[in-house]
DNA sequence: CCTACCGATCGGTAGG
DNA sequence: CCTACCGATCGGTAGG
């Protein structure tokens, strides 16, 4: 079958991840399989140091078989760029919508930071230091379908942090506190081990003593 | 002139780094820009999206030449972080020998954050990115070395953030304060830009602001 | 999805 | 340091 007749190569959020809706449920499977082990690879070796082979043995297919699923090796990426934000996107709503709408802004913030060390440690464990450091990687239009996820994300945290600014309870900028912060988490994967004396929650209650100041 | 008789591959720090000592100054000079040129390429495209060739036109050489100076990219690469370590080293030590043996801790930590985010936009522009992220490249006798340095670095921090601790100024333990704090500053190479509306001296205050609490 | 393959590139080396 | 080169690997493709 010649590319331009392959139906999984055209119409897609990301360019060139293919479109599940064309085909059946086992094609949109090994796709997201193919996903998932991308992103493991491409967290532990990086994208430029993951070949196409790896990810096709991972997924136990020949080394032609991933361009079935994906025109290209940065599509893949972006897909699980893509994925991943999904991940921690459906996570912070789940934790915004389940909180109360009284909570101070200290509590938000405290939600907020313990759901993305979820994330970090949990179901996005091989996803987010993709999305941390994979960005040079990807075409212009590919970093703009992913980036719109990200923003958003980043801007659910702002009301919590002008609130905590008006109360007195953080000093610094919310604009720049929001990058402090989510640079102090993010790199808790270099170092944070969740099996040992401190669990992930632990973690965030310490991130929440470091960041807000204790009340006056 | 065969690999085994070739001076510049016999003792060194990094194993494989060369040994200046055992030939000219010109030769010093040359290592010297292919590491500094190295750590440019390094940054920008990543230890493996960076190739040898790159380097070796960087510096106006042939293709072959930098295997004169480093007996492999591996090698290069331990003596890029070897550098960036050593930088950031000289500058830690020359603001704590010119600080007063009566500073407070928070004057401590402020001058540790300042002269951190200085090595981070200034000198150590090139370095510091490629000692957060490539580490994975190195084999274990490079690392090693390497690590010896980043832990003295970092260790010189804990004085003043224990410090802290006892005064109440800083709620975390020290030891987690410390990894977050180093996360957050190194995080800034993603998005701080030095020539906008906010110095590297008022990013140091921010970062300040948000980690320590008001005095009570 | 597999087979079989291509053109390009890469780290590294022998010899001078 | 350059020249000339090697063996291995890589992303991707045509055809079924």
């Amino acid at each position: 079958m010649s590319r331009a007749t392959n139906p999984a190569h055209t119409t897609a959020t990301c360019p060139g991840i293919g479109n599940p809706a064309v085909s059946g449920a086992t094609t949109t499977d090994r796709r997201e399989e193919l996903i998932h082990k991308a992103a493991h690879l491409f967290r532990a070796n990086g994208f430029k140091g993951t070949t196409t082979r790896d990810i096709a043995a991972a997924a136990g297919m020949q080394s032609g078989s991933p361009f079935y699923y994906f025109e290209s090796k940065g599509a893949l990426l972006c897909a699980v760029m893509q994925t991943g934000m999904a991940i921690a996107t459906a996570n912070q709503d789940r934790v915004l919508a389940a909180m109360s709408p009284h909570a101070t802004p200290r509590e938000q913030l405290q939600a907020l930071v313990s759901a993305h060390l979820h994330v970090l440690f949990g179901d996005g464990r091989d996803f987010m230091p993709v999305l941390a450091y994979e960005w040079p990687w990807l075409t212009d239009a590919q970093r703009q379908a992913v980036v719109a996820q990200k923003d958003a994300y980043e801007a659910a945290w702002m009301p919590a942090l002008t609130g905590l600014h008006r109360r007195g309870e953080l000093r610094s900028r919310p604009e720049v506190a929001r990058f402090f912060i989510f640079g102090a988490l993010n790199w808790t994967v270099h170092w944070f081990r969740p099996d040992g004396s401190l669990s992930v929650d632990d973690l965030a209650e310490e991130a929440m003593k470091l960041f807000v100041d204790r009340v006056a």
